[in-house]
DNA sequence: AATGAATGAGTATTCATTCAT
DNA sequence: CATGAATGAATACTCATTCAT
């Protein structure tokens, strides 16, 4: 029932952008940390101290824990996502645009050596029964459907949509996995 | 300290065999557990319920709930070692090896998919840099040891010791990886 | 400790007014929430909520949500007491104002639960030692003080102030309870 | 799994008597601090101190603070009934009979005055419409009916029951509201 | 004056581990 | 040896209150 005066509608901007970057900061504590610690042992308290925002604030981003987890992978995927898309605009022959994104993926997580660790484990918690992680499996299906599309065109003969996915899955998993043992062991 | 009584002595087998039971019933219910809820999700009290082993006596096998997970683990490496090394017996070229490699990995992980499940979660976690988990790294960099014994002769020139281990670290993470992908979407 | 400036002197009575339709506002929202979900259960959020009112200006009106629930049940008395000054207003005999305060409260209460709900709880919590409560002893007791004078006059010869008080601590008491009990019921 | 053993059989005994025996000791403990401090300023931490048990034992015996406060309450309704029913017994007249419940109630009351304080609480909760305090009101509809028991006999013609309950609701809520009153003034 | 984002002290509850029986 | 009641440190989350805008 306030009226909406002139000034009010200036300052808005700031506040919205403040709130963002306060979210993206938290995004980003929430990655390293629980790279570092692992999802189940970074606390709640370390994550406010690593963000340098306080215990409460982060509920008022995130529901829960897990919320900011999941909110972490996703974006994640996301990355990775623009990275691959990147690397194979504008390349052709289906062979080449394989070798591209492997090379991508590569490249793109020994740059995020952090989201491997994060993805790895998120990858492991979606083979659990718990429904909140159902979020989890929506995000790496969503990656499978992108990795066809990228691998998709080129093809002399277009593959049956179940032959693609589980070659895209492969792909992915295989060159995770790698990697993923590279590191555990460096 | 406790001095070795005639009694004890009398009933020399039995004992010993029912304390090695007891103990395999534990890895046994662990296992099912951990790869069901995920390690961090299973109570102690769950694994008393599932072994039917109450939950104080746990404590005489095992002396943590790491320590019982650390052992599933190692238990896990074994079988499937022994189950690599039977696949290979006999076979002479390096190349049809590592083909008879392959395919045994994912026939064992198909067999045995809750440790598919526990073994990605353990290679996760010894990722971070908790001490605790320093075994894990043990088993993981066993098992890598003995895939490069197995893969091993058959090359017309030995491989130089580093390269061997890379080519055994990356074809087990991408087999394990691949896999893993695929379970976790089915 | 702002001067007062011209403009403020010009519109005098306006903004006195409005303050005090927000504080009206304020404690109408505070009796139905505190009566609908209980003093503890109610979150100062609910109360902005509910009276439309930003969370950061309820405390320009009240100092707390104890003082606000204080305010609540004094206001609450206070019309309570209207309405029993009303019913006996110009009547003599005292046996006549007796029954007339007693249909009076039985009146009031079914027209307003919600006050009967508050004042049932605030009567609780001023039997806990905690200092905080004592401003609605104070309320209670001069309930009762007005009450005595209600019933007071009519009485051939005057009650010593001890006995007329109890008598109307449990006139009060009892009507109420009974009250309560069948609200409670319902 | 494990055999009875006679010594198994001896021993039940004990550990049962003892769990009854901590079992009231918190019943005791929270009827004394509820009553002193109210429900919800009431810590499980004092709970804990003031029956010299450990915080988490406390969950072993009830599931939550709310389940162990509305055993306290159907305790209270129980002991109550106990002593109203002593004070009826081999009375004949409806007429004395309710003279006698009224001075049961009294004396009760007047002994057990934290009973009264938490009595009072929880009839002011279960106004509230949270469903966990349906169990409350159970209990005091429970007390209502075996009021009517207790006052039923000796009516030349019995009471309808809707007309019965509504008596004893009212006597009940008369009797406890005046208590409350001078107990809260006192 | 009004707003609502930020704060952090405060609390119920969980769960690995111990130990008396 | 086995048991399961007792323990209490550890932790996610809430919410009254403050204060920069």
């Amino acid at each position: 029932h306030v009226p909406e005066t002139v000034s009010s509608v200036t300052a808005p901007g700031r506040r919205e952008r403040r709130k963002h970057a306060t979210r993206l900061e938290l995004l980003s504590a929430g990655r390293r940390l629980f790279s570092a610690k692992g999802l189940y042992e970074s606390r709640i308290e370390d994550l406010s101290a690593a963000a340098g925002i306080a215990k409460g604030t982060i509920y008022g981003y995130f529901e829960s824990k897990d919320e900011l987890a999941r909110a972490v992978v996703e974006t994640g995927y996301r990355e990775l996502q623009d990275a691959l898309r990147a690397s194979v605009r504008a390349v052709r022959g289906r062979h080449e645009r394989v070798g591209r994104i492997v090379r991508a993926h590569a490249r793109f997580f020994e740059q995020h050596r952090d989201l491997l660790r994060v993805l790895h484990q998120a990858r492991g918690m979606l083979k659990f029964d718990r429904p909140d992680w159902r979020p989890l499996r929506i995000s790496l299906d969503g990656h499978v459907e992108v990795l066809i599309e990228l691998l998709g065109p080129g093809a002399a003969v277009p593959l049956p949509r179940a032959l693609a996915r589980e070659q895209a899955r492969t792909l992915f998993g295989a060159i995770s996995g790698a990697l993923s043992v590279q590191v555990a062991l460096a």
